[in-house]
DNA sequence: GTAGGGTTAG
């Protein structure tokens, strides 16, 4: 009684001062609405106090305190109760308070868009807006800045558009929260132009848009422009925070700028910026992607806190550089500790990890885990994937094929590849020819499949086959990505195409691919012809190879740094087999250590011998 | 009272 006493004031006007004794201890909150005349200043107080604590429990208490009460809520205060719902994650209760509203504000209705489009609901949250619309409520920013976060998808970017122009109509468009959501949908489709203009027009700016915009061109993989804005805007006076410092990361891990990324690192380290997850997250991918483990490594393990995110990085890092059994400790280590759920990236990079490492009978291991319920994560298209790659690697073709045809999806362009990869490896053409037929139906204008096809036509002495493939590729007018390929040199990127001759130090470097072919037939290299599928004679077909952007970056590495010294190049698309040799030979007669990242993994090339054990 | 940008995989 005593504490009673002293806890619950004589007078209602003073309860706001005792709310949070109240709320933490449920008979006292009871005896609070029992003992008080309770109004709309009292509830609210109350419900504010449940709404900043999140407190569900105590926040029903007080709706059915006012339900038994027959107390008539006004909009406002039923309004609050939607947000109250929406934060303590009960969108049905939300929901069931915004059906009961005979009249509703824009503020309701935004509340409620608002908690569909937090919790990944775009389509209820499109829908309800479209409701509102019908229902004559006008939309205000906040309703435009919360509803074009639910734009996404085919359907979500063409209703954005028209929002867009309702946005207009209706004088937001100058308005800083509904620019940055704006310009980070047509950013998410794709539009990096109209996004770029939504942020130009914008009359003033802050940190969310500029790294909205930012993060734009970095998530479409247009990461130079990405860092070149974000320096433009740094002089500009922009203020960064750790979102901004994630999307310039993600950037740089595509570049694989390892000392830009080192310079942000310690920027980030220096300043006062706390250390949250994800820019943790983003701090271990870019270090992995850079070729850095151990410093991604160190970072993982001094996390205070980790997210799915985290361990996926930390694995995937281990996977795309073939250190399989790192990655199955690190799984090991997971579940162990049983602090964080492995979701389905997890596997798949524990999958893809047993494959990059040469741990086939492991991996497939885990996949019968993982269908049999051991592990908590369905299979989807993407682990039956690695199946087929586990399979292939240890050249059990045939089974992969059985398996493909068992599989219950249709299977996608990425599978018939993984296994087309497999019949070259392996030398299978019987399979391979079906497979690669298959694949050229799928994806008719994706060249690397007819360059695989060719190479595994080629080792058969097929030649009239390869010849006719290249026809065929002529007639279906194949558009292939250019390839590219590049270094980073004291803080710059050296970026070579095919048959470039843009870098300052041209001559040296033709000069240089050329001794190298010279040297290195010498001692047993074939030039692999079956690489280059256009229609000239084979004397030019050697001097389309010898354009490769890989090769002209591997020579540049030559020529520019010390000797002994690693050399690192990044590839957009997957290395070709004929590069894949000439960097091996690169690494025999030279000594070098060569890092080479392409699409797909790390290959680290060390005396002629690389880490992908030439699978990939 | 309601609001915008972020990390792994493909």
């Amino acid at each position: 009684m005593l504490l009673t006493k002293h806890v619950l004031p004589s007078n209602p006007r003073t309860l706001s001062i005792h709310t949070h004794h109240i709320h933490l201890q449920q008979p006292l909150l009871q005896m609070a609405l029992q003992a008080f005349n309770m109004n709309f200043e009292n509830y609210n107080q109350l419900l504010n106090e449940c709404i900043n604590k999140k407190a569900y429990r105590e926040g029903q208490r007080v709706h059915a305190h006012i339900i038994k009460t027959r107390y008539l809520p006004s909009v406002f205060l039923r309004t609050r109760f939607i947000v109250f719902y929406t934060k303590c994650h009960s969108l049905k209760d939300a929901h069931h308070v915004f059906d009961e509203m005979t009249e509703r504000s824009v503020v309701s209705w935004t509340a409620m868009i608002s908690g569909y489009s937090q919790r990944g609901y775009a389509s209820q949250a499109l829908n309800l807006f479209l409701q509102m619309l019908r229902s004559g409520t006008e939309p205000n920013e906040f309703t435009f800045a919360t509803v074009l976060t639910s734009c996404t998808g085919s359907l979500g970017f063409i209703l954005g558009r028209q929002i867009h122009s309702l946005i207009i109509k209706s004088n937001y468009e100058d308005h800083v929260y509904v620019g940055s959501s704006l310009l980070d949908m047509y950013a998410k489709d794709g539009k990096i132009h109209e996004a770029q203009t939504v942020f130009e027009c914008l009359p003033e700016r802050d940190v969310v848009s500029c790294t909205a915009i930012i993060s734009g061109y970095a998530q479409l993989g247009l990461d130079e422009e990405a860092l070149e804005l974000f320096r433009r805007l740094q002089g500009e006076g922009m203020q960064s925070n750790y979102v901004t410092y994630t999307g310039v990361l993600t950037a740089l891990s595509g570049l694989a700028a390892l000392d830009l990324g080192k310079q942000v690192h310690n920027h980030v380290l220096r300043s006062e910026i706390p250390s949250f997850v994800v820019l943790q997250n983003s701090l271990i991918d870019m270090y992995s992607k850079c070729g850095n483990l151990t410093y991604s490594r160190r970072i993982f393990d001094t996390m205070c806190e980790r997210t799915a995110i985290s361990w996926n990085a930390m694995l995937v890092g281990y996977s795309k550089h073939g250190e399989g059994r790192e990655v199955l400790k690190l799984f090991t280590l997971m579940r162990e500790e049983n602090k964080v759920k492995p979701d389905s990236v997890t596997i798949l990079a524990v999958l893809s990890g047993c494959s990059h490492g040469g741990l086939e009978d492991r991996g497939l291991n885990i996949f019968h885990d993982m269908t049999s319920g051991k592990i908590g994560v369905k299979p989807e298209m993407e682990h039956f994937g690695c199946v087929v790659d586990l399979l292939g690697r240890s050249g059990r073709v045939e089974e992969a094929f059985e398996f493909i045809k068992k599989m219950p999806f249709e299977p996608t362009a990425a599978i018939w590849g993984s296994l087309l990869g497999a019949c070259r490896v392996h030398s299978n053409v019987d399979i391979g020819e079906f497979v690669g037929h298959r694949l050229l139906e799928i994806e008719p204008a994706n060249a690397g499949n007819y360059v695989i096809l060719s190479n595994l036509y080629a080792s058969a002495g097929r030649w009239e086959d390869v010849r006719s493939l290249r026809d065929l590729m002529l007639r279906k007018t194949v558009m292939k990505e250019p390839g590219r390929s590049w270094m980073e040199l004291d803080q710059v990127l050296h970026t070579f195409h095919a048959s470039d001759r843009s870098h300052p130090r041209r001559e040296e470097i033709c000069v240089k691919v050329k001794e190298l072919s010279v040297r290195f037939k010498e001692v047993g290299y074939v030039p692999d012809l079956s690489c280059v599928l256009h229609d000239v004679d084979e004397e030019q077909k050697e001097k389309i190879l010898l354009g490769h952007s890989e090769k002209l970056a591997l020579s540049f590495g030559l020529i520019a740094t010390p000797e002994h010294s690693p050399i690192r190049v990044i590839k957009n698309l997957r290395i070709c087999v004929d590069c894949h040799n000439f960097a091996k030979y690169i690494s025999k007669v030279y000594r070098r250590e060569v890092s080479l990242r392409d699409k797909n993994r790390f290959h680290r090339i060390v005396g002629g011998k690389c880490s992908c054990g030439d699978y990939w």
